[in-house]
DNA sequence: CCGATTTGTCAAGCCTCCTTTACAAAGTGG
DNA sequence: CCACTTTGTAAAGGAGGCTTGACAAATCGG
């Protein structure tokens, strides 16, 4: 499963700490699900579209 | 975080297991899907939110 | 009322998600 | 060039998602 995590944090230059600090994991989750290690869980989906603003759809790519 | 599951399944009139099949997962797996007892994974997610074709926001409830 | 279907739940086992600690490589800015 | 930040990855452990097999309670249709 793709996302588009990596752009949407380029576009607001964070980190991906900052990005942890605001979803409240730890920054080797937030490495994980960049780099396709694994997927985040529904509720973790759920802050990530929360943080960014837009619908799960829209960051996580069925393929 | 709730869910319509069981009114999605009430119109279409689909047996817990018609929805499995549909799904490709256990029965049981949407029983405790269904009750609470745990969130799906996204994946998952995704392919309920295709089976009813909608989205995983009209499906999955914040909260 | 009876048989069949549907739903709820439990247990054991495996795999995934997420954590912490830790280290190295790569990039950034004086 | 040197310190600092950022990114990638690993290992070990706990929590959660999903499976199969099994059983009982509830509901449905004749």
């Amino acid at each position: 499963m793709k996302n588009r995590l990596k752009v949407l944090r380029a576009e607001r230059n964070w980190s991906q700490q900052d990005l942890a600090d605001r979803l409240e994991v730890s920054r080797q989750s937030v490495n994980a699900i960049e780099t396709g290690r694994y997927d985040p869980s529904l509720p973790l989906a759920f802050r990530i579209a929360d943080v960014f603003g837009t619908q799960i759809e829209d960051i996580f790519l069925r393929e």
